[in-house]
DNA sequence: TCCTCACATACGCTAAGGCGAATATATTCT
DNA sequence: AGAATATATTCGCCTTAGCGTATGTGAGGA
């Protein structure tokens, strides 16, 4: 067996919630995967910009990334650390009550069961839902 | 009846615990007022640089100063924001499980009881525990 | 193979953070 | 008043972050 991360680094956790972009990111893939182009859609700022925030959570080990055919997908991964992850599950729950957080979220179910609607996004893979919260990948 | 910050900025938030010494003085002072000449001497660090994690935790409004003859304590307050309160909380609570964090609060707790001990701490103002972990101040 | 789409990264800039060292301020003591 | 103590702030330096813009890369289609 081998041994995890003994100390956590809490302190890059927060540096990567300690911007109000990164969090509506977060916010969006609360439960499930999310294709890029809704970041930017969603948003409405730049794709770089969004590219160089999910790049930043990637660092962080907050998000996985995964590719399919064009589009990159990211989730959310649960941190290995206990306290970590339980730290990460109440941000998202406290980000849940914010109104903008919320308006991001409708526009994405919007943006989901309409597909053809936003012309941007004609063809993309709409966005997963997933049964937990915060899944471990392996 | 006057509003409170509809909108809670929870970057700033993020970035006050975005930095390890931060979160040491943060833990030391959960649950009791601490006297910066504690901090020094328990984190073992230069006295500014103590001071201007706590300038900074006071910015962002996550920690009150009381002066008290030549010494300055400090304590949490709780946010007016409920949901910055219990990611507060529950950061607090994750930070009790880290090594570390148990081996500041035990020095800081042992300069408390054994006062002329620590030379340097001679005749310091000892630590108050507080009943509650977050005590709201008016 | 070339083009296009979706995304990532590099570059140049500016602002902010963190640190040590020095200095300023407030309080108490003599 | 002057000295000593406790704490805060400033300065200069370096590193990192965030942004717009430009460019690189990987996949799919013609």
């Amino acid at each position: 067996m081998e041994r995890v991360s003994k100390t956590y680094d809490f302190a890059l956790l927060f540096a990567a919630l300690a911007d109000r972009t990164r969090l509506r990111l977060l916010n969006l893939m609360d439960g499930r995967e999310v294709c890029v182009c809704y970041f930017v859609e969603i948003l409405g700022q730049s794709q770089p910009k969004i590219s160089r925030h999910l790049a930043y959570l990637r660092r962080a080990a907050i998000v996985a990334a995964r590719r399919e055919g064009k589009w990159m997908h990211y989730k959310i991964v649960t941190p290995t650390h206990a306290g970590a992850a339980s730290i990460l599950r109440e941000v998202l729950s406290v980000l849940r009550q914010d109104a903008e957080m919320q308006h991001d979220l409708a526009l994405l179910n919007k943006a989901c069961c309409a597909s053809p609607q936003l012309t941007t996004l004609r063809g993309a893979p709409a966005p997963v839902k997933r049964p937990a919260l915060l899944n471990a990948s392996s």
